[in-house]
DNA sequence: TGTACATCAGTGAACGCGCGTTCACTGATGTAC
DNA sequence: TGTACATCAGTGAACGCGCGTTCACTGATGTAC
């Protein structure tokens, strides 16, 4: 069983320099993920990640995937199985929450130029996508879900960049959060009267 | 009258980096800005942009400062004076057209880090936000024009956002364009019915 | 009208930076006998 | 149980790159007399 042992062999590299990046992200809201920044913070040589990824696309779309399997857990966690417009607009806030509380790891799984064949990203992004319309879906049967479930998607995720790329008085977070239930609930009352 | 003679003074050098930063940003959808590349493309010593510009946060701001004026215009340009829900869609689609047809542009706009404090660019996202509130004021007297302002634009810049990532299969302009009109109207239609 | 000179808008060499990536290497690990 | 050796995961020097920015400079322009 591999040990981190006090030198030389890590351990376990792969992950710890996932973890470098995501704490590099965290305490630097605006910082680009760089190899050579994940491999220093990771206490190892510049070139040690290459035993571990090919290149530095690699490690981002690695960094992107663990993001968007956290946001679906947030989501999740925001409300288990909505059914109610109300329900609904709460895993819309907790959407917000997310990117405003991790600017830069948001700004990675978004922004960052995508090779839209890593099939991990690929994959992350189908299930959150996925993830909205079965929501969508089961709260509003009669309606075509994909449109609304697009809706809904570009609602939070466009109040979600423009808090942080600052064209919004974002002020306070209960703010922004009452702002997203109203803007959500109204999208879904159409629906509902559908 | 200064006139571009063949060397050295160049006539109007402000303006020409404007022009040479927007066409490199028109030629790669992808690109960064960078002083050098603006300088080298306006056939100028690297060094030259700084008579004109303080540092090249002073040419982003002012690209961006152009890109809101532009985008101002073709919003006013899609509906001089939208009343109905089907022609404020239509200011919606001009929007996002606007967001694909110039990605770079808009990426700039948006996403480039904005010291907050720009007069230029502060006033140019005024606007924007402005004209869209007084949009949306005339033609439901009745609703909170904030409220509702703030989920069209972020409904518009979400679907911008989320095409320019490849995170929604964009097919072709037509499905985009049917697509946003869609969303904006249920978004619309409930504010009607207030 | 012609010359002296201040000003203005460029040049080009140079700086230090951080980056991604390659390469030949070396130290640690674990397996075969 | 002990040794030989292959493999694996690191190192560190080096590459070439483009960047923003500084500096002392020089050529062109336009104004004062």
């Amino acid at each position: 069983m591999p040990q981190a042992s006090s030198s030389y062999h890590h351990g376990d590299l792969r992950a710890a320099c996932l973890r470098a990046a995501r704490e590099l992200l965290e305490e630097d809201g605006s910082a680009g993920l760089s190899l050579r920044a994940v491999a220093r913070r990771a206490g190892v040589s510049a070139t040690a990640p290459y035993r571990h990824y090919a290149d530095r696309d690699a490690l981002v779309s690695a960094v992107a995937a663990e993001g968007y399997r956290e946001l679906a857990e947030h989501l999740a966690a925001a409300h288990p199985d909505p059914r109610t417009p109300d329900e609904l607009a709460s895993v819309a806030v907790a959407y917000v929450r997310f990117a405003l509380d991790r600017p830069a790891m948001f700004r990675v799984m978004f922004a960052e130029p995508c090779d839209p064949d890593s099939e991990e990203r690929v994959a992350a992004t189908a299930a959150i996508s996925g993830y909205v319309r079965g929501i969508v879906q089961g709260a509003f049967p009669g309606v075509d879900p994909d449109a609304l479930a697009t809706a809904v998607w570009a609602l939070v995720h466009g109040l979600a960049f423009l808090h942080l790329d600052g064209k919004l008085h974002s002020s306070t977070p209960e703010v922004v959060d009452a702002q997203v239930r109203a803007a959500v609930q109204a999208l879904f009352s159409v629906a509902a009267t559908r």
